[in-house]
DNA sequence: CGGGACGCCTGTGAGC
DNA sequence: TGCTCACAGGCGTCCC
């Protein structure tokens, strides 16, 4: 589900309330995406930073004088949302998973499908989490990833260029929704190979993929069936979408209509009309 | 090595 | 009404 928008609103929204906050417990629900990697109890009595993102993950540093500092690092999966809920937490509900009871609040992981993660690592550089970090691309709002950085990655690969932006090791950030939605903006064919995405194509695609997910942000990122940030608000993206679920229907730019279609594992929506090869 | 399929897991909506 | 099936925002792993 949630894509580089909706986790960034979500760290926006966790960012302020945990920052100083005191962990007093920790409670698991059912299992998630892999185990926690430290005892529920180590942390009693730490506190935690800043939260920072990369990528679709969500980072919380967490300091524990004596011992050794670390954090955690969070993904939302495909249907996870976080929560703060500042004072005394209702209790758990059969998809809440996660929660970091601090002295403010509780921060909780609600993840219907548990493909989410919440693990334990000493740094960010560090094992578990440099090792999933390592094969993440660049973050899609970096200044050094310029239009011809970006023209180079692609001429490295052959697959189509939906896919390619989809696996997130050139850029990182547009998942299914924004990726659908940064080739139109570009005017580009998802099926186009990526190397053969000319050099003023790609600058057009590298400034919609930045569009998309700015604009995305600033409306609150997408909710399709449950998303919400970490005070509950839905997103509105989705009503703005051009072609993202709306295989059928007219295109809003020109007179032909918005088709779907399967590519690598992934409904794939485009115009015919306005993407080109 | 790049690329694609698979599998993880649950809920929902469509069709019968 | 109730069942079955396809599909859903991600991504690590495996196989070619």
């Amino acid at each position: 589900m949630p894509e580089l928008p909706e986790v960034e609103v979500t760290r926006q929204g966790i960012a302020e309330p945990l920052a100083g906050a005191r962990v007093l417990a920790i409670r698991m629900g059912k299992p998630l995406r892999w185990p926690l990697g430290i005892d529920l109890h180590a942390l009693a009595g730490a506190v935690v930073g800043a939260a920072a993102r990369r990528g679709k993950y969500i980072w919380l540093p967490i300091s524990r004088p004596p011992a050794e500092a670390g954090g955690l690092l969070l993904h939302l999966g495909m249907s996870g949302s976080l929560a703060w809920m500042a004072g005394v937490a209702p209790p758990a509900g059969a998809h809440d998973h996660f929660d970091l009871v601090t002295d403010r609040g509780t921060l909780r992981l609600n993840d219907p499908r548990r493909f989410g993660a919440v693990l334990w690592s000493p740094a960010l550089d560090q094992d578990p989490a440099a090792t999933l970090l390592a094969r993440l691309g660049a973050e899609p709002f970096d200044t050094d990833l310029t239009a011809e950085r970006f023209h180079a990655a692609l001429r490295r690969r052959r697959a189509p260029i939906k896919g390619v932006l989809l696996a997130g090791d050139v850029v990182v950030g547009a998942g299914n929704i924004y990726a659908c939605e940064a080739l139109f903006a570009a005017g580009i064919h998802p099926l186009l190979r990526a190397d053969h995405v000319s050099r003023p194509r790609a600058a057009r695609l590298l400034e919609a993929v930045r569009n998309t997910l700015a604009r995305a942000l600033a409306l609150g990122g997408s909710t399709l069936r449950d998303f919400s940030d970490a005070h509950g608000m839905a997103g509105t993206y989705q009503q703005q979408a051009q072609v993202y679920g709306r295989a059928g229907e007219p295109c809003r730019r020109c007179p032909a209509t918005v088709r779907r279609r399967v590519l690598a594992q992934r409904a794939t929506y485009f115009c015919p009309g306005c993407q080109k090869r």
